[in-house]
DNA sequence: CAAGTGCCTTTATC
DNA sequence: AGATAAAGGCACT
């Protein structure tokens, strides 16, 4: 099956999945591989065409957030020369609608790691605890449902390479299989209140940032703007001017962020690059971390 | 190559 | 409220 993409509709999935946004993805040769719930399929871009196999049209538009209009999004968060830059090298670069219980559980796990680890946490997990499958002459194992984690033992998680996280995980698995917050409700509501409801799972490995990411990646909530190492690198080399010089100096004297510190970039994300600021912040993202 | 630093942060404690 | 420390262990330099 393939997709045609328009000129006006521009998409690298190079880009869109190696950015670290989904910790799922594996490319072999052309074609990347991925497993999302209990497909296993693979696709590849040629120029503008998108091939795919195992898989339906339906769900690779809504993926891949097909249906975004980039050049609308473009337009309106190009608020300076910096985002300029990153759009310029990174076109085609698209924030992902992934599953959202395994997009929870990804950045639970993504707490102070860097991304090659994420993976292969990930991959330790869904082998141990999620189902295998054959395809292409590869092995793929699907992300472990919330009810295998949640009758998982933090010995068995911590196995899995997750350190102190393997707690979290327990805690928040066994929270969404209690059937306790409901992600199809978070689409229909406003950043705010899905934000506040993610956040019920606060003192279970679910932060601000965690939170953000989530609504970013996976429900759709394109304003969201999280706010991690490298997004608060790029804010004190280019957007310093936006804040106090007190402020600036207390924050780059420490590594990590106060939630007040937090919500005080995230305020000025948003607040800054409009509706679209997530779409902002992956480029800008991305960019600083392939700098050097 | 070894050892040090850093990681898409959160939580606990003071 | 706000500051500080601790937390696996892997990956990169």
């Amino acid at each position: 099956m393939e997709i045609q993409l328009s000129n006006f509709y521009p998409l690298d999935l190079d880009f869109t999945l190696g950015c670290g946004q989904a910790f799922k993805w594996n490319k072999h040769g052309e074609w990347w591989y991925g497993v999302v719930k209990e497909k296993v399929f693979k696709i590849r871009q040629v120029d503008n065409k998108l091939e795919f196999e195992n898989v339906d049209a339906d769900f690779i538009k809504d993926y891949f957030g097909l249906h975004d209009n980039l050049p609308k999004i473009f337009s309106q968060i190009t608020k300076d020369r910096h985002v300029e830059a990153a759009i310029k090298k990174f076109k085609g670069l698209r924030i992902l609608r992934q599953n959202p219980w395994e997009c929870l559980i990804s950045y639970v796990c993504a707490t102070y790691k860097n991304i090659p680890a994420i993976k292969q946490m990930l991959l330790n997990l869904s082998k141990k605890f999620g189902d295998k499958t054959a395809f292409n002459g590869y092995y793929f194992y699907t992300v472990p449902t919330p009810a295998k984690l949640a009758k998982a033992s933090t010995k068995e998680l911590a196995e899995c390479g997750l350190g102190y996280r393997a707690r979290y995980v327990s805690e928040t698995a066994t929270i969404i299989y209690e059937g306790n917050v409901d992600f199809e409700s978070l689409r229909k509501t406003s950043y705010e209140e899905a934000r506040k409801e993610l956040l019920t799972l606060r003192g279970h490995g679910v932060g601000l940032k965690v939170a953000d990411c989530v609504l970013l990646f996976s429900i759709g909530k394109l304003e969201a703007f999280p706010v991690d190492v490298w997004i608060k690198r790029v804010i004190l080399k280019h957007y310093a001017n936006h804040f106090p010089s007190e402020f600036i100096r207390k924050i780059s004297a420490k590594k990590s962020l106060a939630n007040s510190e937090y919500e005080r970039l995230n305020l000025f994300g948003r607040r800054y690059f409009g509706e679209y600021a997530g779409y902002a912040q992956e480029y800008l993202y991305q960019f600083e971390r392939t700098q050097r």
